[in-house]
DNA sequence: GGCGCTTGGTTCAAGTTTTAAACAAACCTA
DNA sequence: TAGGTTTGTTTAAAACTTGAACCAAGCGCC
């Protein structure tokens, strides 16, 4: 089969992703290394442990949600629990389980360092797109990620948002 | 000043985006790993180099274009000179000046590989995306250049042969 | 119950990459 | 020619990632 080569609109898309996904990435990580001490990954575990009603998720669905491996995500909390921002405690309902939970001091690093992150965002990124624009890249996004990661519309379980088969007794 | 937080349909696209570039660069560094035996960077630097009239560029330029500090762009050069796909040389007009060229295996392993990794960008990201869509991200991603490197318009210099745009069939 | 298969999560070893700072040589300008 | 800048590399230390191997606990099934 012949390859199709990219159309020069194509490329010119292609080339502005790549160029602008490396310089976003960048500016976010020297950013939060300089106030928060972590890169972008490791703040992000903060920011979506600190959205669940408990400030707690199992592992494995923190890894789904960041898209990393199991694996790197050990890695990085146990980073974290080293520098006091997460603990680790056993799943009750799972003996297999463990459960990362956002410790005062994590949450404390992140309500500090927010408003400097939000800021960063904003003036690499939403500073300079239309209303419009927003809802472009958002549809774009969410494009690529359906793309890659199969399309299994697993629809979080309505009851209980923060977990895999929980933190909480099994719903029978 | 109080902090201007991200409205939810900002924060739906930096999430869907944040999710998006983790997966379609995770994709990509398989994909390449697997097929050329480098990571995503790397064989962007061959692509670069196999653009110019004379498939060399200099380290600096090399850098500016891949977004990446000299240093980095030293080791990776170092590694792609260790397998044969990139060959060093002195620079005739500035004797501080370094080189990298495109070696005649290198350019084979991109030949080799190219059809493989563009059809990874199209499975990836292209195939899901409409002809305007291809233009916003364009659009959205040459913003994001321009707000985070700051947007001195700087044109090709008139008179250095390989700092020019290529004729060449698009490798990437 | 007991046998396998799957899942959750960690560990391990090895490598890869990154960064920042320091440096030397070459260039440039007055 | 002195002084400042640019080029590119070196260095040393960290930080990160990967993949495979592994164990323990759940699950299904007869």
């Amino acid at each position: 089969m012949t390859t199709r080569w990219l159309t020069p609109e194509e490329q010119r898309a292609w080339r502005a992703y790549v160029a602008a996904s490396l310089l976003l990435e960048d500016a976010l990580d020297r950013q939060l290394q300089q106030d928060a001490g972590m890169p972008h990954l490791y703040y992000t575990i903060l920011a979506y442990l600190s959205e669940t009603p408990e400030r707690r998720l199992r592992m494995t669905d923190l890894a789904e949600r960041l898209k990393i491996t199991r694996s790197r995500l050990t890695y990085a909390v146990a980073r974290l629990e080293k520098d006091g921002h997460v603990r680790r405690e056993a799943c009750r309902w799972d003996k297999r389980g463990t459960v990362a939970a956002l410790t005062d001091e994590g949450m404390a690093v992140l309500e500090r360092t927010a408003p400097g992150h939000v800021a960063t965002v904003r003036a690499a990124l939403f500073d300079h797109l239309t209303p419009e624009q927003v809802g472009q890249l958002e549809e774009i996004g969410t494009r690529i990620e359906r793309a890659l990661q199969g399309d299994d519309a697993e629809s979080a379980p309505e009851g209980l948002p923060w977990l895999r088969r929980s933190v909480n007794p099994p719903l029978l």
